[in-house]
RNA sequence: CGGGGUGUAGCGCAGCCCGGUAGCGCGCCUGCUUUGGGAGCAGGAUGUCGGAGGUUCGAAUCCUCUCACCCCGACCA
């Protein structure tokens, strides 16, 4: 491709609204343009890396054995009916209607749509396992879509649905779709880690999450260096105490607390490290408002806590004017002792003793108190996050904590939607089974900016190169000015690009330094300078596009004649 | 949904407090000079000041409403 006849829109200040690096890079390169809030246009060169990414995983899937083929994107609303989502998705699906007032969905996932492509297709177990996948703009109308194509309403998925007749059939496709995960991220350049996640309300045996290690993440992940122990943090298991309950010291007194409502404020005020009180959660249950107890220092965790019998799911904090009918106080001087309705107690609130906590008169809290004397035992559960340096749950070594960018998640959906949906085969006895189901997405557009959270540096973006937008930019320097500049930029372009190769030809009657910015900022991981200069010395210039590579340059000179091979050489690898 | 903030040229911003009819940098156009790290000089174009209403002789500026976008929060016992 010839820079005068393509379209480079590079600019040196990004837009007020950019936070990430990413965004800003994506932005001031020229990948994207945005349209409205989580809506964006992919460019000339983004669409190069767009479409670079999507090869790669195009090429993993087709060799695990999936099949392409492409569903609509809108969907009716009938379909989402025979699964509950009609009404369960929420906010997050964009609903609409047509012409007759009928409804229909941007789809935001397609688990229905290929579940009735299956059960209209799939007779007989002889047809599976079968594994079908798409790569397609999704639509999600998100709470606050943010970071560029981070978190966008509109996006680029791959997504593929698997069926079977088994659940070993469908454990060993699951793997199979995990080891593709693994050679898609790797090829990419990325440096990722695969952790257990949560298997939600679905259930199902097993699900994974393919993150993206980088700080801007907005996913934490609990892993233990000593063992291959990692799991997102929604998920990752509080391990009890070891050391048993200690014997009652104090007994329970009254302390007047005024105006404090925080933990923070409590604790201080009562000279106790916040790890000796105990804070009381009011949140809506089954059957009325529940009290769940958490050390003073820890967070609840609402993915774990809305699994917990008696716990509504979804997760929801209880009104205030609940809490205080439950509990004749404000909350902030809320506690365990005397309430009557269920009270469960996070598995280190079981383990203390001589704790402080709210007294359920405003203003008020005990100190001092103790299970089995001052109040019934509770029930017990894991209800808190994880923290650093807490024991692995797989009892080798303790947790550290990192964040990640989601990127890919298979799922062992097992037979939900099947059954819901009757997607049904025959079996060798002939009698009708409902088929296992397995769902395995990937980010497409999001492994974009991930990819360039993880390599950029002042410059600009740092492409892989198997996502770059071009693997090669010829920097021609005067090459209207010069025939000689223009004989050899064109002759090397043609047996460069006849080779195969994805070359950029800098032909612009730029400056030199526009020219090398912007290669530097698009991200082109390979450069090759050819001005008079060099030229009257018979040599051109090579340069790779490395962090902190910039103008100080280690540029090499190669021989014009030996430049096509060389480059040929460098492009290959 | 709650809180905060911002809307002025394609992009980044000033002007607003203290009302007098809009400016800077980058970019863009023309010409000349320049050509190995985002050129110089000269000339030029570009704005319903987010929108609607109000106050006023007069509104980018003050008031009201509204829309859009950004950030933070949605852990409080």
């Amino acid at each position: 491709m010839r820079a005068t006849q393509f379209f480079i829109s590079t600019t040196k200040e990004a837009p007020s609204e950019a936070e990430l690096v990413s965004h800003k890079l994506m932005l001031r390169a020229g990948l994207i343009k945005r349209l409205g809030s989580g809506l964006y246009t992919w460019m000339p060169l983004g669409l190069r890396v767009l479409r670079r990414v999507e090869a790669v995983v195009r090429e993993e899937m087709n060799r695990a054995g999936a099949i392409e083929l492409l569903m609509p994107a809108v969907q009716p609303a009938e379909l989402w009916e025979e699964t509950g989502r009609w009404a369960v998705f929420g906010p997050q699906m964009l609903k609409i209607k047509d012409r007759h007032q009928r409804d229909f969905c941007f789809g935001p996932t397609h688990e229905e749509v290929i579940t009735d492509v299956a059960r209209r297709e799939i007779k007989s177990y002889r047809q599976l396992p079968l594994n079908f996948y798409q790569i397609q703009m999704k639509f999600r109308d998100e709470i606050r879509p943010r970071f560029g194509v981070m978190r966008a309403r509109e996006f680029l998925m791959k997504d593929a649905y698997s069926f079977h007749a088994s659940k070993d059939s469908l454990a060993a496709t699951y793997q199979t779709m995990y080891d593709a995960y693994t050679r898609i991220f790797s090829r990419l350049g990325l440096t990722f880690r695969a952790v257990a996640a949560d298997t939600g309300a679905i259930g199902g045996s097993a699900s994974h999450e393919f993150h993206v290690l980088a700080d801007s993440g907005e996913d934490l992940i609990a892993y233990c260096p000593d063992s291959d122990y990692a799991a997102n943090i929604e998920l990752a298991e509080a391990v009890a105490p070891v050391m048993p309950r200690a014997a009652a010291t104090q007994t329970m007194q009254t302390a007047a607390t005024p105006g404090m409502k925080s933990i923070d404020e409590v604790a201080a005020f009562l000279k106790l490290h916040a790890n000796r009180t105990v804070k009381t959660l009011i949140v809506e249950g089954d059957t009325g408002p529940v009290a769940l107890l958490l050390r003073g220092d820890h967070t609840l965790n609402e993915i774990k806590t809305e699994k917990v019998a008696g716990v509504k799911s979804p997760f929801a904090f209880a009104s205030e004017a609940d809490v205080r009918a439950a509990t004749g106080a404000s909350p902030g001087s809320v506690g365990p002792v005397g309430l009557t309705i269920p009270v469960i107690a996070d598995r280190a609130v079981a383990a203390m003793s001589d704790f402080a906590c709210g007294a359920n008169v405003d203003g008020q809290h005990f100190t001092g108190v103790n299970f089995g004397r001052d109040l019934a035992e509770p029930g017990v559960a894991d209800l808190r996050n994880v923290e650093a340096g807490d024991p692995c749950p797989d009892g080798r070594g303790t947790l550290q904590l990192c964040r990640g960018i989601e990127v890919g998640h298979v799922f062992q959906l097992g037979s939900k939607y099947s059954q819901a949906m009757n997607a049904t085969y025959l079996d060798e006895a002939g009698r009708a089974q409902a088929m296992e189901m397995g769902c395995y997405g990937i980010g497409v557009s999001r492994i974009v900016a991930s990819a360039i959270e993880q390599h950029h540096d002042e410059r600009g973006i740092i492409w892989p190169a198997t996502m770059a937008p071009f693997l090669l930019v010829i920097v021609a320097i005067g090459y209207g000015k010069s025939a000689m500049v223009k004989t050899a930029a064109d002759r090397m372009y043609a047996e460069l690009t006849g080779a195969g190769f994805d070359v950029l030809l800098d032909d612009r009657d730029e400056r030199p330094g526009v020219m090398f910015a912007d290669a530097e900022l698009i991200g082109i991981p390979h450069r090759v300078t050819v001005g008079e200069r060099g030229l009257k010395d018979g040599i051109v210039e090579y340069q790779p596009r490395r962090a902190e590579s910039g103008r100080s340059g280690e540029a090499q000179k190669i021989a014009l004649a030996d430049a096509t091979a060389f480059l040929t050489g460098v492009l290959e690898r």
